[in-house]
DNA sequence: GTCTATACACCGATAGAC
DNA sequence: GTCTATCGGTGTATAGAC
């Protein structure tokens, strides 16, 4: 009896190729800038003819669309792992998640400015790629919920604290710590005015 | 007795010809971006064939330093004269500076990617072009050394906290005033931590 | 100083043979 | 699915006539 083969190795072999494809060009981006990836690059550096990327990818946006799902994908993944070993106590809590992002963020521009910043001018993210963006900033919601964080306002203040941080970081010492070193006092400015409980003194012994 | 004419016109014409090839390349870019920006298009909108411009400028990038150079020298000459009707107290002085930066950078997003991103490639400014935002940087650093504010790390903390405010609005709610609002809010948080006196009531009788 | 003409190096994308 | 060949377009920059 002939039955269908139970892997499918032709399906194997070109999910494959995207991948080559993928990790070609996010080499090309932080070789040379996001901008600079080019088909006859990426074709050059897994051994194709340009005209052969088409019958992997309908575009050249097309590929940049997978490498931002790629990349959303892969912090949401992040994110959930460590938020469960965030501590408990609402200050720790948000410092721990405040630093988890920046520490991301931070440590690769190019991704970085694929996910969070609009860098290329006629690239807009498909629906499809942009449901992980969107998982990921619930996760990163309830997480501040949990905490009491509810406004609008305050996510707000929260976002642009934690983002120029960032900004400032890998604009002006990339690389260095100048702006890391500020995330807790900047994380505790702004529990304080949102009256977050004082964070508790660390390993005291019973009384 | 024959002269050197008082107004050289052939200079004046010579000028006023760059000035067009500013202001042209300034329209180009609000409509289509910064890196739109073509010798092509540049040339279209003034009645040129795009290699006189190079009887003006050496390169493009050259037009980009000569834009570069004139928006800081225009911020310049703002921020000294609006310094000068900024409140006398600590708090108010801080707010009025943070206020009118945000302001400013908000008011044209290509101006500010421009000034304050880098944005394009493998454009560096020359140091003449320079000099006008090292000039402008210590007249913000003057006024915030007469708050009393000296250390680099609340130099840093501030800029952070401003420009991390400017990207939120610029990015998420362009042309509307979800994170301007939240200005005075993110001054006063830094107020309180440096400790800057308390704002004293506004008109009081004197008692 | 401005023009025409052109060089040169790229780019994304398509057609059609194999 | 990959190839060769090519199209049509972008861009910056230079040479030389006027």
């Amino acid at each position: 009896m002939v039955g269908l083969p139970n892997r499918d190795r032709k399906a194997e072999r070109r999910e494959a190729t995207r991948q080559e494809i993928i990790t070609a060009a996010w080499e090309i981006a932080h070789e040379n800038g996001l901008t600079s990836v080019t088909l006859r690059e990426i074709a050059t550096r897994i051994g194709m003819q340009p005209p052969s990327l088409y019958s992997h990818f309908a575009s050249k946006n097309a590929i940049y669309d997978a490498m931002f799902g790629q990349v959303w994908r892969d912090f949401c993944v992040a994110l959930e792992r460590a938020s469960a070993s965030f501590p408990a106590e609402p200050r720790g809590r948000l410092l721990a998640l405040a630093g988890f992002y920046f520490d991301f963020a931070v440590s690769d521009l190019e991704r970085h400015q694929l996910m969070d910043m609009p860098m290329l001018r006629d690239f807009r993210p498909s629906e499809e790629a942009y449901r992980p963006a969107i998982e990921c900033y619930e996760i990163m919601r309830s997480v501040l919920t949990g905490i009491g964080i509810h406004r609008q306002a305050d996510l707000d203040m929260y976002t642009a604290l934690v983002g120029g941080l960032v900004n400032q970081q890998l604009a002006n010492d990339p690389g260095g710590d100048r702006w890391r070193d500020l995330v807790p006092r900047a994380v505790g400015l702004l529990a304080d005015d949102l009256g977050l409980p004082a964070q508790p003194p660390t390993s005291r012994r019973k009384t």
